[in-house]
DNA sequence: TCGACGTATGAGATAATGCTCATATATTCA
DNA sequence: TGAATATATGAGCATTATCTCATACGTCGA
């Protein structure tokens, strides 16, 4: 490592304006429960299967059926990323008859879907 | 499946205008590449490790071995967790002598960050 | 140039993930 | 109530990811 106690000086000023010593950084760290919900909604985002899901979601409510044959798995497959987006309050289930219909449970997380877009979009 | 080819119609009206047909919404989907760079970069998110990195690093730029020690992992494991970072652009490296001080890339990955904890903290 | 320090990377072991298949639950209609 | 449809869930398998350990690379100072 670099400076053992005292927190390393960056040899370049960078836009933030006063780098804090590691120390006082310890002191300020992310909670861990914070840290596991947010690294729990981002790994539940983090599969090719679920961002489809939310992106035909994105136009409004479907029933998993109808889910499944747009996003092109089996409505077993569909279950069980819907039940993961739904515990994590990605997606929201509602009922009717024998359908449920899924959507997405509110516009922070299009948002979210949106600035990432933008991110990876950017650099290309 | 509900309705094998028309699509379904929602028993009861929704907040989003014009759910539009099934086939219409297949031929708005998401292309691949996006899918899977979303995805990816999700993915590289969705890790307690990565998240707490990448916190440190919201307060200014570390070398390594810093981010390290205030995260509570090897240095090992500090650069290869940083390797993937890097790839997926959340975050850069600047190579000052024999250190490497390591930022978080752009303001749009802090937005992200944000967002999400707003996400999480709502619901609790 | 050589040794020391900081960082990067490859390999292997362990753990976790997403799919399919089989089965259970819920709702509607005859 | 019983059959049919829609969705949910458990088990098992193939794949992938993360860590540690060992080693390579890059930079600085003597």
């Amino acid at each position: 490592m670099s400076s053992p106690e005292t927190g390393a000086t960056p040899a370049q000023p960078t836009v933030h304006a006063r780098p804090a010593s590691t120390d006082e950084r310890r002191r300020n760290l992310i909670d861990a429960r914070a840290v596991e919900a947010l690294a729990e909604t981002f790994r539940v985002l983090g599969d090719p299967t679920r961002v489809r899901i939310l992106d035909v979601l994105s136009a409004g409510e479907l029933c998993v059926g109808d889910i499944a044959s747009l996003v092109g798995i089996s409505e077993s497959a569909a279950s069980h990323q819907l039940r993961l987006l739904r515990g994590m309050r990605l997606v929201r289930g509602l009922r009717a008859g024998r359908l449920v219909y899924y959507a997405i449970d509110d516009h922070h997380i299009l948002a979210l879907l949106t600035q990432a877009r933008t991110h990876v979009e950017e650099h290309r």
